[in-house]
DNA sequence: TCAAATATAGGCAAATTTGCTTACAATGTA
DNA sequence: TACATTGTAAGCAAATTTGCCTATATTTGA
């Protein structure tokens, strides 16, 4: 099976969820608990080891206040 | 386990996609061509049946020749 | 320096996504 | 009507994501 995975843009989108949570002064902890999803997962998000989906960059759109769109400037 | 499945933004996403498809002018076969996956894949992201990931909205948004956060303009 | 806070890493099981396939419905066109 | 095109549906196996957990590294502050 063939599973794309695009280091590039996911690192990318990782960087970006980084910067707007230091901008916002909070921990991954506190995103993870505000998100409610985990802390480990925050960090593999923001470090792009995993391809994730949809609705967790929605959920976490919304705790840091940004619209979606935002955390795919990039 | 819980799983994030955020319907109202994946069938937003999902309309969104289809929306820029048909401003094209291209088939769902077509776009899966482009993208390199299966029209079954397309079907079932246009419809928001499934989450799908940052690196396949970034593959269809290529193909569509926008910006993948023109994909989460919702 | 020491301790606390913060971030990274990895394993496991359950859930989902994806490719692949086949079948069928819907739509349009001659 | 008949035919082709287009889109929907569903099942299976493989791959990945995610929650949960524990452990370790890194950074920060007193």
């Amino acid at each position: 099976m063939r599973y794309l995975r695009d280091d590039r843009f996911v690192k990318a989108v990782g960087k970006r969820v980084r910067q707007l949570r230091l901008q916002r002064n909070i921990s991954q902890a506190q995103l993870a608990a505000d998100c409610d999803i985990e802390i480990s997962q925050v960090s593999r998000i923001e470090r792009g080891v995993i391809n994730t989906s949809l609705s967790q960059i929605n959920n976490i759109a919304k705790n840091l206040k940004v619209h979606p769109k935002d955390l795919l400037d990039v």
